[in-house]
DNA sequence: GTCTATATTGTGATAGAC
DNA sequence: GTCTATCACAATATAGAC
């Protein structure tokens, strides 16, 4: 049995949280944290021992919400064109929801590479089926068809880049005007199903 | 006329770049960087005054590397379907080439988003013009065509998201095997253009 | 221009009272 | 559990000799 979480600790890692996606760890402050929870230094260090620890409390819990679990999706029985837009979906919702987790992750994970290792366990991520069922599965709806690598790469590529890339996006494209941005994101799920549609030439 | 930049500042830049763009801004040291240039810190200050100055020559290099002047390209007379080809392969032949810019870039620019301002001018990038361009030759090709501002970011983003988020694709795709992942991105230049076009409806 | 030494401030972490 | 005070060391930056 897991133990209750005591108040204190969650207003700590609501704290963590806000400062460590926001800042990364390198640019983050304890002190920061604590003015954040509204308590001081020395509580932070009696909740988790260091700096570490509540940050992999934190980090673990982004990454998981960053990789939805789309196995489900793809071993059910729907046809693949449904499969990819339940794909899409599930992407775009999670990003609209979070749309500070792709330039924290993508940060987090190049600042320290091997956190990756292991990640995949518990969790029905099994890349190698995937990639069998996709394959049959486009290849049967077209002659020589993409790799499902590359579909599955240009997916996630089309959903999480804008989110990555908000700030070069405002400045170039939107001309710092938030309500072109949010416009485009919900134009977007529609736009990338159709482009990968016809990619498989469907 | 520009002055002639001394041997020690260049060793001093180019310790700089490998430092800044592998750890970011607040992940990097002075200490770091004097090491890997094979001089003192004291020496840092006297060529560059602090850590923002040095950091800033070597981001705003970087930065212009990261958004190529497609400008040329878009305004040119050459068939739409040539002037994306010619974008795509840009692209991943400037990643190709410098591979840890995308996470350093996407690290910086969330970092102090409002850097952005005033990159535009001097570099020939009038994005309204292009989207009029883009515009009328893909209106022109398809019926009820997509957007300017998603085909543009479907093929930024299909380029840059493998070399931002490769730790991940190396761990879930790629099983840790480096030359699986070349071989992906060699693949890369021709499943992007495919899918492209094939979103246009040529 | 380049160095050693040092000042100064920032930051993670701990001691100990309450 | 929570606080104040403080330690120990890391990091940016400067002074001053050569």
């Amino acid at each position: 049995m897991k133990e209750e979480r005591s108040k204190t600790e969650s207003i700590i890692l609501n704290a963590a949280k806000k400062v460590f996606i926001r800042k990364g760890y390198d640019g983050s402050r304890m002190q920061e944290i604590a003015d954040e929870a509204g308590i001081n230094k020395a509580l932070l260090h009696y909740y988790f021992r260091n700096k570490d620890t509540l940050f992999d409390a934190i980090f673990l819990e982004a990454f998981a919400s960053f990789i939805p679990n789309i196995g489900i999706t793809i071993m059910s029985n729907i046809p693949i064109n449904e499969k990819l837009k339940t794909i899409i979906d599930t992407y775009i919702d999670m990003l609209t929801a979070n749309p500070f987790l792709p330039p924290f992750i993508l940060q987090e994970i190049n600042r320290n590479p091997q956190r990756i290792v292991g990640e995949l366990q518990g969790r029905g991520l099994n890349p190698e089926l995937f990639k069998k069922v996709l394959y049959s599965e486009i290849g049967a709806k077209s002659g020589k068809s993409i790799k499902p690598e590359h579909l599955m790469i240009n997916i996630v590529s089309m959903c999480i880049f804008p989110f990555a890339a908000k700030p070069i996006l405002m400045g170039f494209v939107f001309n710092h005007d938030e309500e072109k941005f949010n416009n485009f994101i919900n134009e977007r799920k529609q736009v990338i199903y159709e482009v990968i549609v016809k990619s498989l030439e469907i």
